[in-house]
DNA sequence: ATTCATAATTATTGATGCAAAATACTTTTT
DNA sequence: AAAAAGTATTTTGCATCAATAATTATGAAT
């Protein structure tokens, strides 16, 4: 059987995610130059969807390219990583008091209903983050604004370069667990600035706890 | 005389600013179509370099890439030019809050030096357009935040994508002007909320003048 | 006459080839 | 033995070529 698909995505698009895969999986470390012609070889494909592919991870920033040597992956430092998380706040916060104010109860029904995914995930890590991911991303697509939710996408790309980030100590989840509950309810008593404020302190102590 | 420069761009990075620009004159509108064949015949190169300059034109947000049917230069909505404004004020106006605390008084001066030129330039609008550029990117380099900067050069092409952007009214500019005043008073006052209210303000004023 | 199907044309996507530049390696000279 | 110069190898960057999908045009049937 042949997989079909409804909206077919180009070769270059298949080869970035597959290279996001292994550079968060950190087959691909940080710092580590990316062999074109190992790669292609590898895939089974040319190098110039590749080629295309890097072009789009270096606009993400996840690689960078240096003229006539190529790309490597970024290399992502503390300092790097406090400035990204101070954006996150930045423009999440901001989001989440959009949301308190304009979204309707279903949708907050709905985002409920991730965070109710979220306490029953508190074992698994792995799944834990996943569960998480998809709070914040819903959170913004409620928010309406599709460059933030573009920049925050590349920004939380950027933060999982990261090692300290996936080692987090358990502690942690359970303290970001209860941030997510302030958040939760600020969202559903309708109170801006108290939601802006319960994420941006959530992001901020993401940020203590990773750099 | 041979052009020799120190850091030499690729092809791909130099196509990338030559239609750059054709978009923002409006050679290339809004909507239309980007035939490659045309391109790379009119600049003497191949289609592989012109390719990839779109994807770097996409991942800027100034193309759009459909599979299969090509690229096309994106049309900016209301909607979200406001939603652009809206994040520019949120970036912009925390940079200068930063910069109010930790900018040396040399790199203020720098600033307010760049401020005056622009005090001369009220008279040729386009003139006047390439100063406030510069300060807004000055004042942000000033807030050493990398990955912000990228975000809001990125924005800023956007909202330039916009037509009523470079059909403001002359009012506006000496409203834009005074705005810049008090921006620059509450810098050199050190006094970071203040600063972070002007900014977002001559921010939102922005919009309101645009969309 | 309008609509659907099929063929032809056009344009994008992917592969391959070639030239230039950068790095690594070897050899020679001091 | 160390440094410098020259050569070889590897790798990027651009061009050309091939195939593949989409659109348009043409024709037939209802």
């Amino acid at each position: 059987m042949v997989a079909l698909s409804l909206a077919p995505r180009a070769l270059y698009e298949e080869v970035a995610e597959l290279l996001r895969q292994r550079i968060f999986k950190r087959e691909l470390e940080p710092g580590s130059w990316i062999d074109e012609l190992k790669l292609a070889e590898e895939y089974g494909i040319s190098r110039t969807p590749l080629r295309e592919a890097l072009k789009v991870l270096a606009a993400e920033g996840l690689v960078t390219m240096k003229v006539r040597r190529g790309a490597y992956v970024t290399e992502v430092s503390d300092q790097d990583l406090k400035d990204v998380f101070h954006l996150l706040a930045l423009l999440e916060s901001d989001a989440a008091g959009v949301v308190a104010l304009r979204a309707s109860d279903a949708e907050l029904q709905d985002l409920q209903a991730i965070h109710t995914e979220l306490e029953a995930a508190t074992g698994d890590r792995d799944q834990f983050f996943a569960v998480n991911e998809r709070f914040h991303m819903r959170l913004l697509e409620l928010a309406r604004n599709r460059w933030r939710d573009q920049m925050v996408a590349d920004l939380r790309k950027v933060m999982k370069l990261n090692r300290a980030q996936s080692l987090l100590k358990s502690g942690r989840i359970t303290e970001s667990l209860q941030e997510h509950r302030d958040i939760m309810a600020a969202l559903q008593a309708r109170d801006a600035a108290k939601a802006t404020r319960a994420m941006k302190r959530h992001l901020l102590q993401g940020m203590d706890a990773a750099a």
